[in-house]
RNA sequence: GCCCUGGUAGUGUAGUCCGGUUAUCAUGAAGCCCUGUCGAGGCUUCGACCCGGGUUCGAAUCCCGGCCAGGGCG
């Protein structure tokens, strides 16, 4: 343990350990420590939707990521650095990380345009283009006081071509570049901020591993894949995934963004992959998607109206111990707020019981027969 | 008893004056979808002209009668 720690406060991460390709590790950040594999709710706007703070910890989330673009445009970075920082503005004293708004690329209404030293955005609440740059976005997020910032990144969409692909990861490796060198960056990572790149690539390998391989060169906390779970099959994400994968340093952290469907989740475990983040478990679950152990079901359906059990037997969420699959059919028919919040806390409970059981297999040496046995109850 | 309005999916409605494709839209119901900016979102399907008669090639639409609802007069 002393030696964990003590490897820790030098690098920030450290192996547990690992099974097969698959790694149990603890992220260790200036509001404490995130238990890997770990699945980060997302709260774009600072609060998850619908789920309160406190509800987030009791279904057992370490850490949230939010985006500091949107938050730069409301309320604005200086409002929450005045506030204290997001920690303190949005009472969630955990692990926050903070997505930089490359993402946005992908939404048709905010992005008008790249240019080589950064991206312009329309701001969805005036419409006012402004340019972004790489550090920027770093400055921000250093005013927001996240234990985690993400580089900008240049987001291809599924179904670009290889050149394109080819130039928006060779484009978000340089701003990655310029990102860790700016004086934002250098200052917050001092004050105990960390840095993760993204690595790009789209669906083709051969572009992931060289881009993978470039950013490994340089010190990153920790490597973010960005750029799947956009649209494509499953047989072109994995294979991207491990590509990127194989390149990137073991001692450091594995971040894939916007995965969020459990089996999914799991694949990419398997391969290495520490942190997960998604909107998949809220959204859908407002949508009356609720995640069990046998499968997803469907809670507005006209079959649950008269079923007295938990959504599923086996949670232990405040949803499931105490209201019954009528009662939450019954709120989501009439389009409840609670039944919305009850939904979205079941959801993410299943999911931090999901990488936390898996956490637990990795160092028990079981993850396989986990992994297989969740996968002969769960039917997608 | 008389007069005036008005009856269109479960609900709310458009169309009626001036007759003409599969009768509008919303909501609802059933099913599918949702994955780093999550809207009470997207897609598919279902579902109605109050009843009866008349005019007409053709009626939700025009005419007559009935029933029902609201208003007025007695």
């Amino acid at each position: 343990m002393t030696a964990l720690l003590l490897q820790s406060m030098t690098r920030h991460f450290s192996l547990e350990a690992k099974q097969g390709h698959a790694r149990a590790g603890i992220l260790i950040t200036r509001h404490g420590t995130l238990e890997t594999p770990a699945f980060m709710p997302v709260a774009t706007k600072a609060t998850a939707k619908y789920v309160e703070p406190r509800e987030l910890v009791e279904a057992g989330t370490q850490a949230v990521i939010s985006n500091a673009f949107l938050l730069s445009l409301k309320p604005g970075h200086e409002l929450i650095k005045k506030a204290g920082g997001i920690h303190k503005f949005m009472n969630f004293d955990r692990v926050i990380f903070t997505d930089c708004g490359g993402f946005q690329m992908l939404r048709e209404g905010i992005f008008v345009s790249t240019k080589p030293q950064g991206i312009v955005f329309k701001s969805p609440y005036t419409g006012k283009e402004a340019l972004i740059t790489p550090e920027e976005i770093m400055a921000i997020q250093a005013d927001l006081g996240s234990d985690v910032a993400m580089v900008l990144d240049y987001v291809a969409p599924y179904g670009a071509t290889i050149e394109q692909v080819k130039e928006a990861a060779t484009i978000s490796n340089r701003w990655a570049e310029w990102s860790l060198h700016s004086d934002a960056a250098k200052k917050s990572r001092e004050e105990g901020q960390l840095i993760f790149a993204i690595v790009h690539g789209g669906i083709y390998p051969e572009v992931r591993k060289s881009h993978a391989a470039y950013l490994a060169r340089w010190n990153f906390d920790g490597y973010s894949i960005g750029g799947l779970s956009i649209g494509e099959p499953p047989e072109k994400m994995f294979p991207a995934l491990e590509a990127a994968l194989s390149e990137l340093p073991e001692d450091k952290p594995r971040y894939l963004m916007g995965l969020g469907s459990p089996l999914e989740i799991l694949e990419a475990v398997k391969r290495g992959v520490d942190i997960f983040d998604s909107a998949y478990p809220t959204q859908t679950a407002r949508h009356n998607s609720l995640m069990t152990r046998k499968g997803i079901i469907k809670i507005s359906s006209p079959k649950y109206a008269e079923d007295f059990s938990p959504v599923d037997e086996t949670c232990d969420c405040y949803a499931c111990k105490n209201f019954s699959r009528a009662y939450i059919h019954f709120l989501s028919k009439v389009n409840e707020p609670a039944g919305k919040q009850l939904k979205s806390i079941h959801n993410i409970r299943f999911l931090q019981k999901l990488v936390s059981d898996a956490r637990r297999a990795i160092i028990e040496g079981s993850f396989d027969e986990f992994f297989e046995s969740f996968k002969a109850s769960f039917k997608s």
